[in-house]
DNA sequence: TGTATTTACTAACACGTGTTAGTAAATGAG
DNA sequence: CTCATTTACTAACACGTGTTAGTAAATACA
């Protein structure tokens, strides 16, 4: 750049007043005083002057970085298969936006276990959101008692940490219901991911929940592993159509992996919802367009990221959240896949 | 956070030796000589007390902040259906980290015209990557002007921006010229997105070229918009078949589009290739489990995100780059849609 | 009129680092 | 043994801001 940075020296030079004046001036102190006429030249001059404080020396003075970490903990495949990361991704930005602060992406393969100590020692970033936290996340919990601002994008049970999720496993429940209700009673399940994930456990539970309720012994058989990818699902939906007798509905707890499901299905000769009825999870933008369009758990997706971000802003500012987690309401959009 | 800040100060005395000389050791400056002794007791000092220098101080001193500003250009509903922006994400933030940058997400609608300047004016980045660059971007061009690093994902014909791209061009001259292999001489186009958005003119161009190549006479009633939704290619589809005489392939400058260009050919009562042929553009994961399975050009997302990222590095580093831009070649994935 | 208060500002320090210019001691050349 | 050079360091400044403590002038109060 060819130009010199202008600085607060430079604006306070200009209209004849000491740089604290100007940084009164321009920061609106409260408790200070300042003439309605200095006020106006120094922001006249600031103007004039296309003054723009330097973020790194409020950074410095303040010890306030104004930045958020997101802190991506998926697989690198998880994340590639992930539909809903950019709604997420918008809602974070938009609500640290509103905040005045920033958003740092840092993605963190689960074996790079303490990667995120780097932002924190070196004062990146003033707290951190959490996405897809698995089981053993040691750090994270130590970071956070010894004062460190962190907000998880799902659960981890037990840990203590303030958490924004939706609640998986009503969802999935939901989604079970509803195909109880249309008298199946042999329903498969084909999980999102590895049970590692909590959100697979989640989702897990709310099926096996949705079935104790109407008195349906769970069959180990009926359950099998997905790994959010399409081929995962059609893997585990050729297991499940081996079973005898075989089920007649499936939840499948990820509409991305529901895609392979639906295929298997097809290429046995099967129909659906005739045949076998299928229930997805995530209500991706695609899910209306499968075929046959796919009924599935709609998840705020957008608002879980600005929710995520909202109460993290609020941790950072000192505030204390009236309740430590926050479980966002799914909802269950019928399509043609199962009735 | 209890504990307070580990400074370069603290290992200086610790180690018995100035805060200048701490400095030396840890960054390694050349050319100037620390006996070996004292090298290793300042090591063990910072070991010890677990010293990570504070990045804003660093920032501060040295000018350079080491962050590379990510810029989404496009609108919120075009990034929500974008589905291969994870890997772009993915692809930059690696070449981030490879050379010790991080990466700043700074979603920016098209009317947010000079937004950006911000994280310029105020020092956050060290230079720009721009997505879903527009016809207005006089902004960007003034910056770079000035000196400001920039590096465009995608294309701005004649702002003499560096940029990376795919080429798109022949990779839509490629999809077409499958088509027409298999005799279609009829070929309907559904475009990606409306053609302010370069990579919609590119895709149309490369649609044109094949045409004029194999002398067929472009028709306006066989060009129709979408805009990255499925909706909008399921409309545009159901102008096409209302065409008469009616295509007998349509080339969609999207998968995501293309999946509602197949719902109104399934709807019509047509199959698909044997009465339509379809070829898309992206192939996006979930492109291989449509039905039927996508034929469709494969585009290098996390390479394109690399790239960029790779590339804006070393301009900020003050590497003149061989070429201004670069373009990735895109690969034609032929699937059942089409023959 | 003399004193207490408010108004309108500023000098000086703090934040944590990188870096230039300089210095004292050790080593080398003659 | 003397002077020049190298070795091994350090003092001091720079980066751009926020903020505390303090001051001189203006106003208010008795």
């Amino acid at each position: 750049m060819p130009r010199k940075r202008v600085t607060s020296f430079d604006v306070a030079e200009k209209s004849g007043v000491s740089r604290t004046t100007v940084s009164f001036v321009l920061n609106d102190v409260p408790g200070i005083s300042i003439s309605e006429a200095t006020r106006q030249r120094v922001q006249q001059a600031a103007k004039e002057l296309n003054y723009h404080p330097d973020s790194t020396g409020k950074k410095l003075a303040s010890g306030k970085s104004n930045t958020l970490g997101l802190v991506l903990r998926q697989s690198h495949e998880q994340v590639f298969a992930d539909a809903l990361l950019p709604q997420v991704l918008m809602g974070i930005e938009q609500a640290a936006t509103e905040q005045g602060f920033q958003v740092l992406l840092k993605p963190l393969e689960p074996q790079d276990g303490d990667g995120y100590m780097r932002l924190v020692h070196e004062n990146h970033v003033d707290g951190i959101i959490l996405s897809g936290p698995r089981q053993e996340e040691a750090e994270i919990i130590r970071l956070h008692h010894e004062g460190l601002p962190v907000m998880l994008m799902g659960q981890l049970p037990g840990s203590g940490l303030p958490f924004v999720d939706i609640d998986a496993v009503n969802g999935s429940t939901q989604a079970v219901n509803h195909l109880i209700e249309h008298n199946h009673r042999r329903i498969g399940l084909i999980t999102n991911a590895a049970q590692e994930y909590t959100s697979a456990q989640q989702r897990r539970q709310g099926y096996l929940n949705a079935l104790k309720a109407a008195e349906i012994e769970p069959e180990a058989d009926l359950m099998q592993a997905g790994n959010y990818t399409p081929a995962s699902g059609f893997k585990a939906m050729q297991k499940l159509l081996d079973v005898f007798p075989r089920p007649t509905a499936i939840f499948v707890a990820s509409d991305v992996v529901s895609l392979g499901a639906i295929r298997a299905i097809k290429q046995a000769g099967l129909r659906i919802p005739q045949d076998i009825a299928v229930v997805g999870f995530d209500d991706i933008p695609m899910a209306d367009y499968f075929d046959p369009p796919l009924t599935t758990i709609h998840i705020p997706s957008y608002g879980l990221g600005w929710a995520s971000g909202e109460r993290l802003v609020r941790l950072v500012q000192g505030e204390v959240l009236d309740q430590d987690g926050m479980l966002l309401e799914s909802e269950l959009v019928i399509r043609s896949s199962s009735c």
